[in-house]
DNA sequence: CGGGATCCGAGACGATACTG
DNA sequence: CAGTATCGTCTCGGATCCCG
């Protein structure tokens, strides 16, 4: 695999002390005002995008099984959420044209990808739950609950 | 049935209606709308949780140098994204009272374990960056551009 | 059932000015 | 340097109505 978005350098531009940045090899530096990789980033992590992807990581659901799902989600903003996952190559739709209509949501092998490390962390949120809710009560003691 | 009566139940988790949760033993459901790590989990991914996080991962750093770590934050959103990030217990914050003024953050042990996690799904996310962006032209090019 | 279109309020966000 | 306060903008997101 080649990475397309790869500057050709030519040899005397390249001047060998590039110290200033530490470059760490990434093509999409997400760090970047303006990566592209920061919007799919907020695709994924936003409200809508973690739980919708980590609903459908368990297997392929229609839209509105999704809806009672991720709970509290409007029609508006499930709909809008899955065009922008399935843009980006995450989800995959694929409608029948029967009678109710039927839709059905999966995830591409890149959404599985992601999703897997959107699980791990959301997982690992959830577990923690605990001290955090711990700290906030220290946090809001301290500091008078602002 | 692990249906253990005696799991550690938190008194800030009150509301228990388990009878059509069944799939895992997980005190803290994000996908329920009242869950409280719902709230965790958006400002550990919110857009400027997410790249705090994975910019205090390399290290600590003070307000300044976090500033320019992630590129276009405002003053403002990086101070609200850090007091959130500490009071949920997942950033230190370490003045120390010279002159001129120097505070430290840092992740705490927790942090870092959450952190971890999304650093693998931001760099996931960066390296897939190229078929993203494929599916992106896919799409616009089926659907008109909208 | 599976959405799109529209309205509108709340909150996110940025720029600026000010403090310690 | 490390923030807080205030203000204006602008997007997010819910409610509602509508269609195939």
């Amino acid at each position: 695999m080649d990475s397309a978005a790869q500057t050709a350098v030519t040899p005397a531009q390249a001047s060998a002390d590039a110290d200033d940045r530490d470059f760490d090899a990434l093509a999409f530096d997400v760090f970047a005002r303006n990566c592209p990789s920061r919007g799919t980033l907020e695709h994924v992590t936003g409200r809508w995008g973690a739980l919708t992807l980590g609903a459908l990581h368990e297997g392929s659901l229609r839209f509105n099984e999704l809806r009672r799902r991720v709970d509290g989600v409007s029609e508006k903003m499930l709909s809008q959420t899955l065009h922008a996952l399935e843009r980006d190559g995450l989800v995959h739709r694929e409608a029948q044209p029967t009678n109710p209509p039927r839709v059905d949501y999966t995830l591409t092998p890149l959404g599985h990808e992601v999703s897997e490390r959107l699980l791990s962390l959301i997982v690992c949120v959830e577990e923690r739950m605990e001290d955090v809710l711990r700290a906030r009560a220290r946090y809001d003691e301290t500091r008078g609950a602002r």
